[in-house]
DNA sequence: CCCAGATTGTAACATATGTTACCAATTCTG
DNA sequence: CAGAATTGGTAACATATGTTACAATCTGGG
């Protein structure tokens, strides 16, 4: 009932295209950024904001105002999860929301004094990490880095395990 | 009350050195490894497993029986998420348990045939994309990765925000 | 004008994940 | 061989995240 020997062998090698977890290079990626996020996470954990919360603040410092749809045009954040970052930062006096007259479904979102004092302080242990972290590499790898970071952005979304080219809802 | 105009204009690039999200490395690996963990999902999303699950498949896969905790060494999962990806797992008869005689805390867990025909069809798309992603890089490229890889996880664990070096809990 | 979409944001529920405490079994120490 | 300390695993709760549905606008034809 079989062929030469090729039962299911105990101690045998896996026949069929080996997947070692430990070096699937998606897998790598993908835990290399929980850790990061984790480290990242205690700059402001002391500041009581969670990763969405950062997130917003971030995005928001880089205007003067910004509605909560344009933040989630520029984060990976949906819609839900805009909205409870900034219910609670709202709550904590570290973004203000003003309504637009002329479209009273949006509101401007600002970050307060406290909010960008906050930001600051946390921006400035952020950057120092990204420094750090750049550090453990080779000038010529860091550049590396950057270009092959582009690039897999634009291929991850573009490519698809099945074959098919992205469906519709593409993140 | 001030040095020469250096107070906080509105249109003023941020003089506490400016953290913009987008160019921000850390947060675009992990955003990155959240795209990449979504499009790996579509793999097995069909076979309706979850990512923890897929995990724990693909260790044990590896070997002929493993104790949870081995899977917990080998895993960023904690043994709580390992625990429950278990016993999921043995509901859907993908995976068997055989407590040991001798340590009865301890339960040899492996792959029931139908666990090792599921990582067979799921391994074999997660090697594709793998494949399809590294093909959007340059041939120099491919190997600048892996290098890189490699400093950053040893990296990303010793450095620290604060400068500390890595408070006991080493994730 | 006014109605058929689209858009913005939130409520309410379902799942998933993290945390703490704990039990049972084992090993260590004298 | 008694405890005491450690280890493997799970229960039970708290929190976070994802999903669906919807209310309140707004917009663009006829």
């Amino acid at each position: 009932m079989s062929e030469a020997g090729k039962q299911a062998s105990l101690d045998a090698e896996p026949d069929s295209a080996s997947l070692v977890l430990s070096e699937f290079l998606p897998y790598r990626i993908v835990v290399l950024g929980h850790l990061i996020s984790r480290r990242l996470a205690r700059a402001y954990a002391d500041e009581n904001i969670t990763i969405p919360e950062w997130r917003v603040l971030a995005v928001i410092s880089q205007a003067n105002a910004m509605a909560a749809r344009d933040v989630v045009a520029k984060t990976p954040l949906d819609k839900m999860a805009v909205s409870r970052a900034v219910a609670s930062l709202e709550e904590k006096r570290l973004v203000e929301r003003q309504s637009d007259p002329t479209d009273k479904r949006v509101a401007a979102l600002r970050l307060s004094a406290e909010g960008r004092a906050l930001f600051a302080r946390v921006a400035g242990l952020a950057l120092d990490y990204e420094t750090r972290l750049l550090a453990t590499l080779a000038p010529e790898e860091q550049d590396a880095l950057l270009a092959i970071l582009a690039k897999l952005e634009t291929g991850a979304v573009a490519v698809s395990p099945g074959g098919f080219p992205a469906p519709a809802n593409s993140d």
